[in-house]
DNA sequence: CCAGATGGTCAAGCAGCTTGACTATGTTCC
DNA sequence: GGAACATAGTCAAGCTGCTTGACCATCTGG
């Protein structure tokens, strides 16, 4: 593979992953949820499950835990999520979903599926498939951090 | 295709873009040019052919053409492009690259190899073909922003 | 030749991140 | 039990890359 071929891969991932990143927010945005931005989606899947501490969120986006503390401070002024006390560590907080969270999350989902629909449609089913398994194996752990 | 399926591909999806652009970015650094952010690199394959104009350069970025001109400030005073008088109008200027310049882009070109290389040792090299043909048709003119 | 469009820059402001310092609580080891 | 250190979280200050707004120089169309 030359040096060209491997560009037109590295322009095409990171336009496919742009694309989607983007049309996910604007349909979350679409479906009412404001005031989100991607990175938040992150958080939200760390989130899920139940809940987290800012430690653990900070380590999960690959920043600082003053920035997690921020990206937290954020959620919660905007209702998608609030900070409980740590069942076992007086030191740490839970933070975990609302059920407007949820409502973003599920949100979220929705459109990110609208997208892969359109992609299926293009590719096929089994080619999207295919797709994600790849991906999957060539980058098991990937930075969930900006593209660049 | 389920959400939690589009989810899962959305990860993988993000999580390769943004290996890709950490590794390349690490092996540009690496082969000895300092200072340069994998935004320069979008900038640099824009200005490589010919030059380009700073509106030209912020249109292809997709940001204000203010904010073009504050990175060509940047990459000129690293020594890796240079404002030249516009040959058909005089408010424009033309930026190119340097030596220095096109030294970084091939780097970054075979940094980009390298990593596709490990790819096609994983799976095979029509699979990574047939993976960079899928994305292109996906998203055939997705943003070059970051992933969020 | 003049009115408006366009290329570029200067200036100010903002958002999201960083580093550094600090308090409160947990943990380890004697 | 207690001293010494580690860890969770926050406050504060600062930086960087972007934005919006204003402006001048030059091009273009009637």
């Amino acid at each position: 593979m030359q040096n060209s071929e491997a560009m037109a891969l590295s322009a095409a991932l990171l336009a496919a992953a742009g694309e989607l990143t983007q049309r996910i927010h604007e349909g979350v945005v679409a479906r009412g949820f404001e005031g989100v931005r991607p990175a938040h989606g992150f958080a939200f899947a760390r989130l899920a499950p139940g809940g987290a501490t800012v430690t653990e969120l900070a380590a999960h986006l690959g920043v600082t835990k003053q920035a997690a503390s921020q990206l937290v401070d954020d959620i919660v002024r905007r209702g998608y999520a609030e900070r409980r006390a740590h069942p076992g560590d007086a030191r740490a907080r839970l933070v975990v979903l609302t059920e407007r969270g949820w409502a973003c999350t599920r949100a979220a989902e929705e459109a990110a599926a609208e997208v892969v629909r359109e992609w299926s449609d293009l590719l096929g089913e089994g080619e999207v498939r295919a797709l994600r398994d790849r991906l999957g194996r060539i980058a098991p752990y990937g930075p969930l951090r900006p593209a660049w």
